[in-house]
DNA sequence: GCCGTTTTCGGCCCGACTGTTTTCAGTCG
């Protein structure tokens, strides 16, 4: 994310909690969260989209956070979060986030315990002066400490793909649930965002059934801790400290609770607000006229958005981003599908850093209906992932003809590949002739960050052999993030000379925010799974969906061309570079 | 603080769970 939209999000934030805290007017606070929510979901940099006057423009960006932007890129802050911090000790602030306490609770706190730090809260609840209060008693203290508990061993949200694992394999559980009809994932994973906070699984089933769904769900062999177990909602944490939320309807509401619980909650609000125009009411039973109460339907998820007058809208962008204007219209754009795909292009064997042969890797993705993969393995100077020397790599050609011979007859092409290193002076780790021999070619910066990689990257870009730019931003979920990078060069480059960028599914880069700038550029994308062992290669389908985030159109992944089109794909950059 | 072919003022999505309540407040999503 640009620097300034992050900075300038985290000070609307601030901004709510401390107002929360002094019991400000909801909707006001309400509309700095949004307003926050909104700049840090912007692919664009605020400044230039200030200068360009279509800020204003922007649902929820009203004169009043005008103003504090304009001052903002001004001034580098924003006098009404200076002032207004100076009301809340810092500490307060920080406690709002665990699960349990509001600002209501801190607020008590704050006036009649006089509770200024962290260590002071701790001392109230423990000591019993918070459970004496009114409104307070021993069990609210207890969920308290609950919460701070969960608090610190959940502080880190879930990277996307740890979270998609863990709710397939909660899902596989709950099928066996008694009288369970229907189940799917819910929240933040279904649309697909980077990290996930809790894992939210919805199912139906008859009323009768809930309370023994519920029971099962609670016995789940990796729960820890049960938070909560009622008829419609249950949330238990795993021994592995993460949260998981469970929520049962009946069949004849499963659309509508599905569509309600995917969110996120600013779409949600924008279909309700729309619906009420329309004299309906939509909830997560269903959609009914708001004046008699007939229910009109909300089986099915379509249903929900037909009755509202929208088209359906993809879980993975609604965020109201501009989907809900698309909708009315008609006009959300097509994205690419799991089923359009047609190859990986980046993967490793056990000839470098993978776990597998080769020979395991081609049957496997074989079988998973793939046309043809590319076989990736590192050069040489990845040396800790014993990268290979041009004479392996002679080698391993050798093996892939043979497999080749086999494996073609069927309608399965092996390309070779590599994941050259982009060496610190942006020259790549192996000679012209080598790289000629190759069928498609990823290179990729994996060290020495602290040069000038936009430079790197660029020169890479203009070797004729280099097809893909491996993991652009250099982003590692949990332990890295993304070095500086002039991201508007890197993609006009990429146009220019004919090269694809990565979506990478293992480590999200690109983003979400990166992939809609090279959907509007037009720039040609490839998703990967990078996959160092086979069990990763069916995580594609959770790179389709970090594409479907970004807006991508299969037009412009790679992967949704068959071999002949990707082949045209390398061949055409060589016959460019060999004329000019 | 935002927003408007009903409104420039007066609304703003809505329900579940928990604990403390005897009818509701706080918190969450």
């Amino acid at each position: 994310m640009h620097r300034k939209n992050k900075e300038l999000a985290r000070i609307f934030e601030k901004i709510a909690d401390i107002l929360e805290f002094l019991g400000d007017n909801p909707y006001r606070i309400g509309s700095y969260r949004r307003a926050s929510n909104l700049i840090s979901e912007l692919p664009e940099d605020i400044e230039e989209l200030y200068r360009s006057g279509k800020l204003s423009k922007l649902p929820g960006i009203g004169s009043s956070t005008l103003l504090k932007i304009e001052e903002f890129l001004r001034t580098g802050t924003v006098k009404k979060y200076e002032d207004l911090r100076k009301r809340v000790p810092e500490d307060l602030l920080e406690l709002m986030d665990v699960p349990g306490i509001g600002p209501k609770t801190l607020k008590v706190a704050y006036e009649k315990l006089g509770v200024r730090t962290k260590e002071d809260f701790m001392r109230v609840l423990k000591d019993g002066s918070l459970a004496k209060l009114p409104g307070f008693g021993p069990k609210k203290v207890e969920n308290i400490l609950k919460g701070i508990e969960l608090w610190k061993s959940t502080q880190e949200r879930i990277p996307l793909i740890e979270a998609y694992s863990m709710a397939q394999d909660v899902v596989e559980y709950m099928k066996k649930a008694p009288g369970l009809k229907e189940i799917s994932v819910a929240g933040s994973l279904r649309r697909m965002k980077e990290t996930i906070g809790d894992i939210d699984i919805l199912v139906s089933a008859d009323k009768r059934d809930w309370s023994k769904v519920h029971a099962h769900f609670v016995k789940y062999p990796e729960v820890q801790k049960i938070l909560a177990k009622g008829e419609t909602k249950s949330s238990v944490v795993l021994k592995n400290g993460r949260q998981v939320d469970l929520r049962t309807v009946e069949p004849e509401s499963w659309g509508a609770a599905l569509q309600y619980f995917t969110g996120s909650k600013q779409h949600n609000i924008r279909v309700r607000d729309i619906a009420k125009e329309k004299g309906l009411k939509v909830n997560e039973y269903g959609v009914f006229k708001a004046d008699t109460g007939e229910r009109v339907g909300g089986e099915r998820e379509e249903e929900v958005y037909e009755l509202v007058g929208m088209q359906w809208i993809p879980p993975e962008i609604r965020e109201n981003w501009g989907e809900i204007e698309l909708a009315l219209e008609g006009k959300i754009p097509t994205l690419v599908e799991l089923e359009d795909i047609r190859g990986d292009f980046h993967m490793h064997t056990n000839w470098s850093d993978g776990i597998n042969p080769l020979e395991e890797v081609v049957e496997f993705s074989f079988r998973m209906g793939y046309q043809y993969i590319v076989i990736g393995d590192h050069s040489q100077s990845a040396r800790v992932a014993n990268g290979l020397t041009p004479e392996r790599y002679k080698e391993q050609w050798k093996l892939i003809d043979k497999l080749n011979e086999v494996y073609n007859e069927k309608g399965f092409y092996i390309l070779k590949g590599c994941e050259v290193d982009i060496l610190p002076d942006g020259s790549l780790d192996l000679p012209d002739e080598i790289l000629e021999g190759f069928d498609f070619v990823v290179a990729s910066i994996h060290s020495r960050f602290n040069q000038d990689n936009t430079y790197r990257i660029l020169k890479a870009m203009e070797n004729p052999y280099v097809n893909l730019i491996g993991h652009p931003t250099g982003k590692s979920p949990g332990q890295r993030e993304s070095y500086p990078l002039d991201m508007d060069r890197v993609i006009q480059t990429a146009k220019e000379t004919g090269t694809a960028l990565e979506i990478n599914t293992f480590r999200i880069d690109l983003s979400p925010e990166n992939i809609r700038r090279c959907v509007e550029e037009g720039v040609i994308m490839a998703i990967v799974t990078d996959a160092h062992s086979t069990a990763h290669l069916p995580y594609m389908k959770v790179g389709v969906g970090i594409a479907r985030r970004g807006w991508a159109p299969p037009e412009l992944i790679l992967n949704t061309r068959d071999i002949e089109g990707v082949r045209e794909f390398v061949f055409s950059k060589r016959k460019k570079f060999a004329r000019a």
